[in-house]
RNA sequence: CGCGGGGUGGAGAAGUGGUCUAUCUCGUUGGGCUCAUAACCCAAAGAUCGGGGGUUCAAAUCCCUCCCCCGCAACCA
């Protein structure tokens, strides 16, 4: 038994999490249960990053105290463990003084041989309250406010990452750090090639919300090198070391392509400063457009995994966006597609698979069927066993949607393999009905092994219809290939529709 | 010369040198079945893989060039 620590990025909570956001937490929530039925001793842990400028300022627009205005956008983060049925094992906040802080003022005291000093001369808009290039200025003007911005000088801490830079690129080109999909990897690869030493914190006249730099007052942690520290502060480090050894390093770290570069070059940096050992791998997802646009609160196209569950089901929703969306590409979310995949797939292939299957047993087995190897057929266990393997290799190269597509292909078999052999034909000879249904129902219930890191619910309702024993051990500990029910005797249940079809 | 992503049968997608005589889902057409959630199964029609040029024994897949779409200020993974 290996452990696995997985992690996904800590996002802002401004408002509640939209879709995409649901989209990143669903995958690792996949791993997770996928490596828990491995036998891993699985750690999974999410959060959220509460300090920066754009909380700050959302809070002041509400009008209500920083921390008010966090607690409550934070807690529908963390709600997401039940609309989304996600097995988060831990939520970190980084207004955590106890968990957090502690961490993340250690990690810059481990990092602080390289970091140092520096006057910052820049041009700064006192409308976008922020620094901007040169060459974004039009007439020597914001474009955006439209007055002339002022020479501003700042002191800010800078982290010497030019330093690492060769050794970064090294781990990275040899996968000891691992970036998928490679695509992207050769993105990062290119992109150290330019890098220089960024600014690590603030004074704090301009940002008092945040973590204080350890030794200076006058200064406070620039909000991704505090959020970055989650992923071991939660864990323990600088505070209870003996279980941060005992999951650091991460096994993946799970992220949106638009924070590549602060996971791929500025934290392995600072990890190296700090003389940790670095994550072992980065999966790198896409973003979700809805209706083909850009998600956008001014846009008010923005849905929330709320929203969809309240109308279609927890796992419908997962199934849509681990299935319809490429785990590392851009996709599209709609209700249209949304309510075409519910059809096609699971009410048409998937529930009337085991709507048909169960009836099947219980009209013509009188609702009882002992599972015995002999009846199971060899070209049919063949392809179990080719769908396992594809299913495996799928999920451990992060293409979750190539997972469900292959059980799905499997299921489209058995469908075929039903009307091949017409159980329902009145002369079918006894051993006939015997393997014909023995073989449909362990490919279902391999179906709703493969399933259950997916549509965990669904999966329980599919061993429950046949009567299989629900206890934690069963579904936990079952092995693919039908060596666990050879010998038992399924009972039909009374039949529900697993996904009534919508209209 | 800004950067990046993309253009594949009617729609949406997969596929990035040789099982591609291009795949899947939906749709369309014809047939079958009647166990099942008007579901399921079989078959057919439909694409010169954005245009042009090149490399190669071999290109949707590599190179060049052109055209078009979408991101790259903010909200925002």
């Amino acid at each position: 038994m290996s452990k696995y620590y997985i992690t996904t990025a800590i996002p802002y909570p401004n408002g509640k999490p939209h879709i995409g956001f649901g989209l990143e937490i669903l995958q690792a929530d996949v791993l997770a249960r996928y490596h828990r039925i491995l036998g891993d001793d699985v750690w999974f842990l999410t959060g959220v990053d509460e300090h920066g400028l754009k909380v700050y300022r959302s809070a002041q627009q509400v009008g209500i105290g920083f921390q008010e205005y966090v607690d409550r956008n934070s807690a529908e983060f963390a709600k997401l463990k039940s609309i989304l049925n996600i097995s988060y094992d831990d939520f970190i906040r980084t207004t955590d003084r106890v968990r957090h802080w502690p961490g993340a003022q250690q990690l810059w005291r481990a990092c602080a041989d390289d970091i140092y000093l520096k006057e910052y001369e820049g041009l700064y808009c006192v409308g976008c309250e922020a620094f901007i290039n040169k060459k974004d200025l039009i007439d020597g003007e914001c474009p955006e406010h439209h007055i002339k911005p002022e020479v501003v000088k700042e002191k800010n801490y800078f982290f010497r990452i030019t330093k690492y830079k060769k050794d970064i690129t090294r781990l990275i080109e040899s996968d000891e750090l691992k970036i998928l999909p490679t695509g992207r990897k050769h993105e990062m690869l290119n992109l150290l090639k330019d890098s220089e030493d960024f600014s690590v914190s603030r004074p704090l006249e301009k940002i008092s919300w945040g973590i204080p730099v350890p030794d200076d007052s006058s200064q406070v942690q620039y909000v991704w090198f505090d959020a970055l520290a989650n992923y071991i502060t939660a864990i323990g480090y600088g505070r209870d070391e003996e279980n941060f050894q005992k999951w650091w390093p991460a096994d993946v770290h799970l992220i949106g392509k638009g924070i590549l570069r602060f996971h791929a070059i500025y934290w392995p940096a600072m990890l190296l400063a700090a003389g940790l050992p670095l994550p072992k791998s980065i999966y790198v997802h896409g973003y979700v457009s809805i209706d083909g646009e850009k998600i956008s609160k001014s846009l008010g196209n923005v849905i929330s995994p709320e929203d969809v569950v309240k109308k279609y089901g927890i796992d419908p929703l997962r199934y849509y966006l681990l299935r319809e969306i490429s785990s590392t590409e851009d996709g599209d979310f709609s209700y249209k597609k949304l309510e075409d995949r519910y059809n096609g797939d699971l009410a048409n292939n998937l529930g009337n698979l085991v709507s048909r299957v169960a009836k099947l047993i219980e009209t013509k087995m009188e609702g009882e069927l002992n599972f015995e190897e002999r009846f199971l057929d060899h070209e049919a266990k063949n392809k179990v066993e080719k769908t396992s393997a594809k299913y495996k290799d799928s999920i451990e190269s992060f293409r979750l949607h190539e997972a469900l597509t292959a059980v799905w292909d499997l299921l489209g078999y058995a469908n075929s393999f039903l009307d091949f052999h017409k159980p329902w034909a009145k002369d079918a000879d006894p051993d006939h009905l015997l393997k014909t249904l023995t073989t449909t129902l362990g490919i279902i219930l391999n179906a709703a092994w493969f399933i259950k890191p997916f549509l965990p619910e669904t999966a329980y309702k599919i061993f429950a219809a046949f009567g299989a024993d629900l206890s934690a051990e069963t579904l936990v500990k079952v092995d693919d290939n039908y060596k666990s029910w050879v010998g038992r005797k399924f009972v039909v249940s009374k039949v529900e529709s697993l996904f009534p079809r919508l209209q």
